[in-house]
DNA sequence: TTACATAGTGTTATATTATAACAATTAAAA
DNA sequence: TTTTAATTGTTATAATATAACACTATGTAA
């Protein structure tokens, strides 16, 4: 639990309500008013965000969505579903296939430390 | 087993031979001599070559890597090894993986038709 | 062959996403 | 306190990707 600086609160509190995952120059625009006027401010604190484990990057979408499992303190092993049509982006918390990809391991034996994965397909609404 | 465009085929080779994922403006300074001289002209190719699966998106990269499942026809469940410091990628090929994961259901029971995983960590060299 | 549709090409301009470099300020730790 | 690390503000620029339009080649079907 840390305690985030100004601008990161702010792009977070941005993020964190927003229904749908956000892209850099969206937030920027948001946040105009609120003194966050360059590019770089905004992607410094979405870094710091990432870094912490409070957001994520969809990267087949270059946008950023809040954590939804409070427990991602670090974003190590993530996972999300896509709409294709409406692009509604959910993250996944499922164990098993948590358990399954952290204990993955190629065929040299290779395992790795963190993973992303991204699921496309058409949400409930959109079928 | 499509037949390329002229475009698509230079393309191609080049991301063929390349050892490691190629960037889009890499490509394109690299096919200037051959008579490609805009970015689009490699946009175009690229996601052609992406849709019929002769090669593809590293999403977390923004590069382009040869398909080396001779078996992949069409990009819809894709998994990659990516070393962190020499940025090597391995296209992974596991049957046990894609099988539990074209499979996965999420909560909801939904199944999806796409997916991309990118597992990070050191590569043998680098440990 | 001729007509038509589809896919590919070439080109210019522009949009979108992201980082470099430097100076100043604030917060934290020793 | 002093000194170190983290954060901020700012300007400029790099890297990635698409819009719009005119034209050409290729395949299909009458
Ligand atoms: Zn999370
Ligand atoms: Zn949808
Ligand atoms: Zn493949
Ligand atoms: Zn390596």
């Amino acid at each position: 639990m840390q305690t985030l600086s100004k601008n990161q609160q702010i792009i977070f509190d941005l993020i964190d309500k927003s229904p749908e995952p956000m892209k850099a120059y969206a937030i920027l625009f948001n946040v105009q008013k609120k003194g966050i006027k360059a590019p770089l401010q905004v992607y410094r604190a979405l870094d710091k965000l990432v870094e912490i484990g409070k957001i994520h990057k969809i990267e087949s979408r270059n946008a950023f969505i809040a954590c939804q499992n409070s427990s991602c303190q670090v974003s190590k092993a993530t996972a999300f579903s896509i709409c294709e049509i409406c692009e509604k982006v959910t993250e996944i918390s499922s164990s098993s296939l948590s358990k399954y990809l952290t204990n993955f391991k190629d065929k040299d034996g290779m395992k790795y430390s963190k993973y992303n994965l991204e699921f496309f397909g058409l949400c409930k609404k959109c079928r």
